[in-house]
DNA sequence: GAACATAGTTCCAAATAATAGAACAAGTTC
DNA sequence: GAACTTGTTCTATTATTTGGAACTATGTTC
């Protein structure tokens, strides 16, 4: 194990996940390391580009180059390269936001997404990660999963609202979404904002993404998500064949 | 120099990089590292969850985890913050695609867009970079720089069709754009694709970005471009005064 | 404005981790 | 099934990272 990357790489997403940039003593405390230590390996980090000094107070941010390195990763992502297109119909059918997401673990993270003209408010941004269960998105996903019952109980206990979750309910609901293909939720994540999602179904017949339109409740009712559902469950399954196409 | 995470690193762009896995063999051929060496750090990444080996081929490619690093640094970056709701705006105006581009040397990053319904064809992606003269934001954004003559310089040298940019007329051309604030292309980057961009000032009262707007040439008329400077104009200043201000 | 903190930087002997190269295992190709 | 190629493991040697103290710069307090 080379302890030196991992070191460097810690230290890098400590920078990148700070909201101002940094000093060394304050990351040398954080990380039981030595100041020169840190400071050495800022330094080479600083070489390399990923990581610039602020010229005034001295201290450390990143560079876009960590940004570019991640984007080169998601638009190569053959998920995002198959439900692009159909994102970008089902958008232009909606005027809506459009999401693409995928499972993590008992996370869903958000990999693409197309902004309606007039945006939700706190919308989550590419990158994002929620809990699974809690928006439309996650839960058409964990629906076409194998180890449902494992993953809602990664949840029960790691989760502080956890313990909300029925585990039995959830299951049958779990199996009325795979009849239906999409799943429609009202205030999921965020109160105010309605959503439906359905799953891209990858070669190994579970889940390997989720498309979900989502816009304000006042816009969004659940009448005009009932409507939608069969755009939806087109533009995924279009996805899908594009994506064992490929 | 801590040459090992720099080792780490540019391993990490090569797999980034990569359109497809790579192989450990490969990768040593090419980097002039050993095999063993290459093996050992790719495993580390590995653990570190950078890296992810494909199950059938043996082949070694990125995670999201590379993303997600990458995506926290641009929601954090300030210019970001300051121009989103600026571009969304003009968005709404106008129907079109979106982008918000910052300068790099010689070059101009794609940091965010906002794509219209009906998207054009083979629009740049955030991440991407492209030579700074061609695009009209690249071109706004030289426009107010100090040390312009150098970095046309710099792109005659290194740019296949460098020799063909006329010094005397691009900085007569720059003066012209200092005064209008905006400048449109037509064709500039992408044949048939027409744009109009503003800059957004910074502190020190150069360029420090530019917001564009960029549809297909049948849409994006020049009459119609010239009808939108004020508006472009407009979300330069507003996104100029909320970073400056912040 | 002098003394005191606090943060960033440099240096070097000691400790440790990375390296090269060979050997082995597991597939591929002919 | 023999000859390649590719991925993986192992270990003595090598060279790099490490820790700690000393130094510098900056700014804070009285």
């Amino acid at each position: 194990m080379d302890t030196t990357i991992a070191k460097g790489l810690r230290l890098l997403n400590r920078i990148a996940h700070a909201d101002a940039p940094v000093g060394v003593t304050a990351m040398a405390k954080e990380m039981g390391l030595e100041k020169s230590n840190v400071h050495r390996t800022l330094t080479t980090l600083m070489t390399l580009g990923y990581v610039q000094k602020d010229g005034a107070t001295g201290r450390y941010g990143p560079t876009l180059k960590v940004w570019e390195l991640g984007m080169k990763v998601v638009t190569r992502h053959p998920m995002v390269r198959a439900a692009r297109p159909f994102m970008q119909m089902l958008h232009q059918q909606t005027q809506e936001t459009i999401h693409l997401t995928i499972l993590d673990g008992a996370d869903c993270i958000y990999l693409d997404q197309i902004r309606a003209p007039v945006p939700v408010r706190s919308t989550p941004v590419p990158g994002h990660r929620v809990p699974a269960i809690f928006p439309a998105s996650g839960r058409v996903q964990l629906a076409f999963q194998p180890n449902v019952e494992e993953i809602i109980n990664v949840f029960r206990t790691s989760h502080p609202r956890g313990k909300e979750i029925k585990v039995a309910a959830t299951l049958k609901e779990f199996a009325t979404i795979r009849q239906q293909g999409v799943t429609f939720t009202e205030s999921g994540w965020s109160t105010g904002i309605n959503s439906i999602a359905g799953a891209i179904i990858g070669r190994d017949g579970f889940a390997a993404a989720a498309i979900a339109v989502c816009g304000p409740a006042e816009r969004l009712t659940l009448e005009r998500m009932e409507g939608l559902s069969e755009e939806v469950l087109n533009a995924c399954t279009q996805a899908g064949d594009s994506l064992r196409g490929s």
